[in-house]
This record gives structure tokens, C-alpha cells and sequence, in this order.
DNA sequence: TAACTGACTCGGC
DNA sequence: AGCCGAGCCAGTT
């Protein structure tokens, strides 16, 4: 599978036979995403080089789902570690015991020092 | 076919 | 410092 590589958004999106590696690009860099860290859609999004799409990213995610592997979207929280997308995890609180799995502490719906724990896959992942 | 919605984000007030 | 509006892409109604 790529390895989720940015190009032109244009380019990505108005291509057909591309526009569907989004999705696989997105789960990709998800499960980049060591144990114990997290990411926002807007850091995905800025990777694959649509930042300005997060909403993608996020309906993405929701598409996890039918992903070939598993996607730990729990790790993907919105900008300010908020978890937004919990309830689409089937149970109201499974996102949060995913993520106090992996030692992150999870409080009022918001990641705790979400800032430290933020990993940033342009940053990480470099290019 | 057109309009609305959404697991978001940024900038202006 | 907090609230409000606009932009984004695709799928749904």
C-alpha cells in the first residue's frame, strides 16, 4: 500500500483511479500513528495535502470502517483533542477506553495533554 | 438536479 | 477571550 505520499490535491482528487487511494491514504497514516500518541484530521489532511478538507478526513475515518486493516481512528481527534467522533465508535465511551488503553489519559471527552501527545505526520513522517 | 450535512479548521469581530 | 461565519469534498436526501 502507499505509504500515503502528499501531491496536489487536484491532482489526487480529480483523478478517479487516485481519488480512491484517499481513503487508503488517510487509514494509512492512521495507523502510522505510534501507540500511545494522537493526531487531528487537520494534521492529516495538511500531510496529505489537503488541509483544507479536514471534514474529508473525518468522513474518511468514518469510512474506517471498510477499511482493508484495521484503523485505530481513536487516535484521531479533533484540533483541540477533543473527541469528537466518539459516538461513532458504536459505544458512547469505547474511543475513551481505547485510548486509556494505550496510557492516554482521557478526560471530559478531551485528551489530556493532547499537545504532547500530538503527533503530527507532516512532522513525524518528514516530506 | 440542487441543497444539506458532516468524526474540521481558520480568521474575523 | 469567546462566538460567528465561511470554505472545503463527497455522499445523501
Amino acid at each position: 500500500m502507499a505509504k500515503a505520499k502528499p501531491q496536489s490535491k487536484k491532482q489526487r482528487l480529480k483523478d478517479p483511479l487516485n481519488k480512491h487511494s484517499f481513503f487508503e491514504d488517510v487509514w494509512d497514516v492512521a495507523r502510522q500513528i505510534p501507540k500511545g500518541r494522537v493526531t487531528s484530521y487537520g494534521a492529516i489532511a495538511n500531510y496529505l495535502g489537503t488541509k483544507m478538507s479536514a471534514r474529508m478526513v473525518g468522513w474518511a475515518m468514518g469510512a474506517s470502517h471498510f477499511a482493508p486493516a484495521k484503523v485505530p481512528a481513536h487516535r484521531v481527534v479533533n484540533r483541540v483533542g477533543l473527541l469528537t467522533g466518539k459516538m461513532h465508535f458504536g459505544a458512547p465511551d469505547a474511543m475513551q477506553k481505547l485510548l486509556e488503553k494505550e496510557k492516554i489519559k482521557v478526560e471530559n471527552n478531551k485528551v489530556k495533554e493532547f499537545e504532547k501527545l500530538f503527533w503530527d505526520p507532516a512532522k513525524e513522517l518528514m516530506l
